[in-house]
RNA sequence: GACUCAGUAGCUCAGCAGGUAGAGCACAUCCCUUUUAAGGAUGGGGUCCUGGGUUCGAAUCCCAGCUGGGUCACCA
């Protein structure tokens, strides 16, 4: 990188690197730095009384520094959040010799420099619990100046707040931000709740290909990739549930995996082209007995993250505490439209869609009209945790028809907030049955719905040798953590977020600008003033170009000697 | 994809009846001190997103584009 494109406060802070080799402090040491305590139990467990904390060693980020002559006051943050230190001239620079303090930590150190510190916890006049440095060691050198997020009385000054950049550099955003940190944490605990729950009842965690022939378990658009020493088209998963199954057949009477799946589609606020689900398959059990194990699950979650049921999202107060309301969706659709759609033909559902001002297509069949006047009608009422059961068969290829009424299946879909949080069936495990479930998908498809299904053979096959009654739940962890974190959007639960590409400016090297016979030192020059592609050069006319670059040199006292309107002139040739 | 808002210093933002670019923090050089979003003095730092246009003159007005946010649509 060239110099010329370094903002002053990096300079400074590379000249500051550079002073300190030359004091023979290395900036980047190799050697193990041993802590022995946290920022965290500092705050927490240090009390005079006790006199506790009298030997610490700490590392972490200089985040705040207060310099007043020879004392000084800082701010270290490791991972468990910040502490201040307190650093006296003469104590860390015992001997006549103070450059350590006066040199080292007073201008060599910026915010966001890593380093280690030894010394004892005590409390200032002003109350507050600190660390009085006796040894300080540089650990590494910050080149970019952070951002400075200062907080007061719960009042934040300068937040960093541009989502794009926190979205992009999330590393910044995590250092800065610390209730950024609070919500991934919370997302990993969310997982560890669930694996436990699972684990404890011997349901076994596994993996299965990513890498699909044949995307299904769901209806969506995959993204394709091509093997090519098989010279095959291979698909991103968008589910994993036929191996799961498969898996069931196999003998295991449980198994889960959380799994990345794929979606080639839109992304907004609640979609991000990759996404987490936790989908888990237990044999000899239905979707009745799926839903206890859901609110309990759910109960536990929210217990483990706040120590209650109750969560907070928007500005609403969510009770996770078992057990949730039961609604079918033919009462659901009874309750909000008046219309009840039970028994009634493809054609009488495009009448009511009609009169309830619901747009529908040549292409929709009957589960499709249902599933409109659902989602338009009904579902954004239910903001508790309620079950809606019972979904139209045309909706569910998979899904285990209804012990009482053929029309229906044995399906439920959590909604909370007036979202879909999970999706759990009863699985359809006849395997002739299967097989016109899919056929039905392949004529709908051939009507022009072009998300249904494709026919996964070998899964039938897995199915004719026999799979036990199985209930099968799926839950997306990005939602689910948007619900238990109060996150608006789903790139606040996601590290690294999917995002256009950044758009990099092409700078063409000082050689080739040295080709055309141009001096090192104006190739500089004619950087700083923003032409960066020897192409955009050619473009230029000499004699205002000439007028610019003396100009530029006069202005910003680079003294350099001025090239002759005839030299300028070669150099556009 | 449509509509809408925004893009000015490292960060947060002000400036806009068109007339030499501002503040706070950060940075630099000092002063002082067990301070706390430290205080004081001085100073450096900007392709005002990009490209066109209108104009004697554009950060400001107009058009187009780029990037991002929000709403909606599509899509689970």
């Amino acid at each position: 990188m060239s110099i010329s494109s370094l903002s002053e406060q990096e300079i400074i802070r590379r000249n500051s690197l550079q002073k300190l080799r030359e004091l023979g402090i290395d900036p980047y040491p190799a050697e193990e730095f041993k802590v022995n305590t946290t920022t965290f139990e500092i705050r927490e467990k240090y009390s005079v009384e006790e006199g506790n904390y009298q030997d610490v060693t700490l590392a972490g980020r200089l985040m705040g520094q207060r310099i007043m002559g020879k004392a000084s006051f800082a701010e270290i943050q490791d991972h468990t959040g910040r502490v201040q230190i307190y650093i006296n001239r003469d104590e860390i620079c015992p001997g006549e010799d103070k450059t350590l303090y006066n040199e080292v930590f007073k201008k060599l150190l910026d915010i966001g420099d890593i380093i280690g510190i030894k010394g004892f916890a005590f409390t200032t006049q002003m109350g507050e619990k600190s660390v009085h440095v006796k040894e300080l060691k540089v650990l590494c050198k910050s080149l970019r100046p952070l951002p400075v997020v200062k907080e007061k009385d719960g009042v934040t000054y300068d937040a960093f707040t541009d989502p794009e950049m926190r979205y992009r550099q999330r590393y910044v955003d995590l250092i800065v931000n610390p209730q950024v940190k609070d919500t991934f944490v919370k997302r990993t605990k969310i997982v560890n709740t669930m694996r436990n729950f699972f684990n404890e009842q011997g349901y076994f965690e596994v993996e299965t290909p990513i890498l699909q022939p044949i995307p299904g378990g769901a209806t969506a658009r995959p993204f394709i990739t091509h093997h090519n020493s098989l010279n095959i088209p291979l698909y991103l998963r968008i589910a994993n549930e036929l191996y799961l199954k498969r898996l069931i057949v196999g003998g295991f009477d449980g198994v889960y995996e959380f799994s990345k799946d794929f979606r080639n589609e839109g992304m907004d606020r609640t979609h991000n082209p990759e996404f987490t689900v936790l989908e888990i398959y237990v044999a000899y059990k239905d979707y009745r007995w799926m839903m206890e194990f859901t609110e309990e699950m759910l109960e536990r979650i929210a217990v483990a993250l706040y120590g209650t049921t109750s969560v907070q999202f928007g500005d609403v107060e969510i009770d996770y505490k078992k057990p949730y309301p039961r609604v079918t969706m033919a009462e659901a659709i009874k309750t909000h439209t008046g219309y009840d759609i039970t028994g009634k033909s493809e054609d009488e559902l495009r009448v009511i869609c009609d009169k309830l001002g619901i747009e529908t297509t040549p292409s929709m069949g009957k589960g499709k009209l249902i599933d409109e006047i659902f989602g338009e009608k009904c579902e954004h009422h239910y903001i508790q945790p309620t079950f809606i059961t019972d979904y139209p068969i045309e909706m569910s290829p998979l899904t285990k028809k209804h012990r009482d009424n053929p029309e229906l299946t044995e399906r439920f879909e959590l909604m909370v907030n007036g979202k879909e949080l999970a999706n759990c069936y009863s699985e359809l495990n006849d395997p002739i049955d299967q097989r016109e479930r899919f056929e039905d998908q392949l004529r709908l498809s051939e009507k022009g719905d072009d998300e249904a299904m494709f026919i996964d053979q070998d899964f039938l096959r897995s199915l004719e040798y026999g799979m036990p009654p199985t209930s099968g739940l799926g839950i997306g962890i990005d939602r689910l953590t948007m619900f238990m974190t109060n996150s608006p959007s789903i790139q606040d639960v996601l590290f690294f977020p999917q995002m256009k590409p950044e758009k990099k400016q092409l700078v063409d090297t000082n050689e080739k600008f040295i080709e055309l016979g141009i001096p090192e030192e104006w190739v500089e020059v004619i950087k700083q003033m923003g032409i960066k592609k020897v192409s955009e050069l050619k473009e230029l006319k000499p004699g205002k170009f000439f007028n610019d670059l003396c100009g530029f040199n006069k202005k910003n006292k680079q003294g350099l000697a001025n090239p002759s309107i005839d030299d300028v002139k070669n150099w556009l040739a």
